[in-house]
DNA sequence: CGTTGTGAACTTATTCACAGCT
DNA sequence: AGCTGTGAATAAGTTCACAACG
């Protein structure tokens, strides 16, 4: 062994890199799906449009998985990018805010397949309180805190509107939620014991029109 | 990959920078609904997490739109930025795939107030077509390309299942459509005349696990 | 052989710092 | 005085290229 006499301080990948595992993650999955037992770097790249040595840098971040003249065995690589990621063991999500987006997340099966479990939703409509979607029971917002402790809460999703997505946020995370997926086009303003991540649909579609005018200059 | 020697004098901005154009774009709106006549980088960077220094270097890539000692008058730069995006007009949109995801999407009202209008859905379900959703009727798949020429439609959101999305995209793209926004956890790989965005709700949450995990370990 | 892991080279993005305008 | 616009400095991210190894 050449010396593992290495510093590495606090090495954090960057986030461009979390998101490409995910990536790596699910084509893996599809490979063991149909049946393949390894994967060179060069053919999982060119499968999602990214280089070779990205891919192996990339993994590089999480630990030592390939095997040199085989490449990496996809059940080994996906377990340990699970390992990695935190996603190995399951987590317990509850959504917030259930209209029109709240309820199709709720219907989106993708979530369970990877290890996250809507177990509960809130909502302050009385009209949407105790009834049952997908097989989830919709809670009134003021049982929040409550619910977190008894079902081990660790995610929420925020489907609220814009308005209230600041003040639901703050209320989520005293509840000792240690993460918030906000849909809500606002920036949140949390304390950094909450992580946060945003899904944007407006910012999408703008950086589409965006791609489209340029695609269409030099065309 | 094929050649791309070309010197390119014509610079184009990252695609960072256009969701952060966005991002200040959607800020300017609530300043001028606040009745803000001019705003510094520094406070509009301040509101989003963003240096001053980069909220500068920005809105460079889009011009010049500043007055020093002064700031950035609200309304001159949003209509710049709407200008610079492509969304200062109306982008006729079409939805294809109305399930869960798709229906509340149609049912999301914040694509109609930034310039984004869907005309049209599409399904291949025949309990859904002829329905309407949120006053938008659902046709069926197999005229996406007629109407696509009658609503003179631009942009495609595809709601479909995984399975389904490579295909349809094809179709889409073949229909003349100049961009896709993506939902389906899937690389579409599609002629560069069509843009393509992508929207992973998976991803976005193995990137919270992640960040979560992580947080607590220094924690 | 084929394919990884990785330093070194290169490219892109961000921050600094300040001249220059109002 | 206040704040932008921007070149120069720094940092981050990507690709290259090749030794090492099953």
């Amino acid at each position: 062994m050449p010396d593992s006499n290495k510093p590495v301080p606090t090495v954090t990948p960057p986030k461009a890199v979390i998101s490409r595992m995910s990536l790596y993650l699910r084509q893996l999955e599809r490979e063991i799906a149909e049946g393949n037992e390894t994967i060179s770097s060069t053919r999982l790249g060119g499968l999602l449009g990214v280089t070779d040595s990205q891919v192996r840098k990339d993994i590089g971040w999480f630990g030592t998985f390939g095997h040199r003249g085989v490449g990496y065995r996809c059940r080994e690589l996906a377990d340990g990018i699970r390992q990695n990621l935190g996603t190995a063991r399951q987590w317990p999500v509850a959504l917030v805010g259930c209209g029109n987006l709240g309820q199709a997340l709720l219907g989106y099966g993708g979530f369970t397949r990877r290890g996250f479990k809507v177990r509960v939703a809130f909502d302050r409509n009385p009209a949407l309180v105790g009834k049952l979607i997908q097989g989830i029971p919709i809670l009134d917002f003021s049982r929040f805190s409550e619910i977190v402790q008894t079902e081990q809460i660790e995610l929420a999703m925020l489907a609220v509107p814009a308005d209230q997505a600041e003040a639901t946020a703050a209320e989520i995370a005293r509840s000792g939620v240690s993460g918030i997926l906000n849909f809500a086009p606002t920036r949140l303003n949390l304390p950094e014991t909450v992580a946060v991540s945003n899904v944007d649909l407006t910012i999408e579609l703008e950086q589409l029109a965006f791609a489209v005018v340029r695609n269409r200059k030099k065309g």
